[in-house]
DNA sequence: ATACTCATGTAAGCTGTTACATGATTCT
DNA sequence: AGAATCATGTAACAGCTTACATGAGTAT
């Protein structure tokens, strides 16, 4: 047991908390939950769904609405408790981040000031897009779902300070500075 | 043209930035300093350079070293008007992350306190060894490579933030303390 | 002698996305 | 009537990791 995917993972916790769902509630929640943290499709959802119903960890039950289709998926207890042995597992959890525009920036240093800046404008501006999609989806405030909330307002925080960062970077870039930090390392190296 | 893997610009950046180079020396250049950011693993990196040298974005030359094979790649100036056409083209750039501290974070509201405190202290634990790995990869200074700094800075900062905010959220949750940012729209409901 | 680093690669497999296909219901 | 949303799914493909395989040179 407990060899499951990350995405497994997620659908189990969107269904233990948010109790019976389908496929495309669960789809629907991660775009405004999870999904900048960690993104589902659908291509993955409906399939992995099936998978999880199959090992016994959810049951499904065909509840159609009219004469459209409709699976309604609840956790069984093995789908607990697998999702609690993972909250309570101590295994070194995934981290992982690919960011085109810090790569961007990390080779900057063979173009010309204005593309420079744009370079960290451009990643400004996706981090404010970020931010913006985080806020628009603010969680009602539940006292069950205190850690929902606790989750988004790290998203506020994480991409803020990034959004700040990149802001006092255009700034010096623009005015010439040396960028904060480097004064240091400039006085330690003494050729 | 232009239709590069995220990697393949990964390789010809590196190439760029610090010249001809073998396969296993952008193996370590990533492990020291894109890996948190933009990772790459040998499985990838051999077969993609060969693919550069077809597509005719680098050389390589045969320089064995004793016995011991070795391909040393050196950009073409194709290659490098790839390179500055991808710094500065407009298209929004890739942001990916995998965050399963903060998954198990959101999920936490079923766990008791203690057990609430440990997710987080995961999650801490994790950013704290990334963040050691980052310090001890100190690029040294040099004034053509500001911008590999730049980027170092950015990870000291960013990773530095998240470990301060799983700080801060260990010490309310310890003392039942409602976290920061919940009181505001404690305030705002009414029942 | 032995272990470590240099050096290159392949194969299997997993995960995930994109794009497509289908069709019903509800809203305007 | 037409558009948007609800709802489920598949197929093709891209990307990446892990593990393995191989072997030479170098440091202890």
């Amino acid at each position: 047991m407990s060899d499951l995917s990350g995405t497994a993972r997620l659908l189990l916790g969107m269904i233990h908390v948010k109790g019976r769902r389908t496929g495309y509630d669960i789809k629907r929640l991660v775009e405004v939950s999870t999904r900048f943290f960690w993104a589902a499709s659908p291509g993955q959802i409906y399939p992995e769904l099936k998978r999880l119903e199959s090992e016994g960890l959810l049951t499904r039950s065909e509840e159609p609405h009219g004469g459209r289709a409709r699976n309604v998926y609840t956790a069984t207890d093995e789908g607990e408790q697998e999702l609690h042995g993972w909250l309570t597992e101590s295994a070194d959890p995934v981290f992982e981040m690919r960011n085109e525009g810090l790569l961007k920036l990390f080779f900057a240093d063979s173009l010309n000031t204005e593309e420079q800046i744009e370079v960290v404008r451009a990643m400004r501006a996706q981090q404010e897009a970020i931010l913006d999609g985080i806020r628009k989806a603010t969680p009602p405030y539940r006292p069950d779902r205190k850690f929902g909330y606790i989750a988004w307002l790290y998203g506020l925080g994480i991409h803020g300070w990034t959004i700040e960062w990149c802001k006092q970077l255009e700034a010096d870039l623009a005015e010439g500075r040396v960028p904060q930090g480097l004064q240091e390392s400039d006085a330690s190296q003494t050729r």
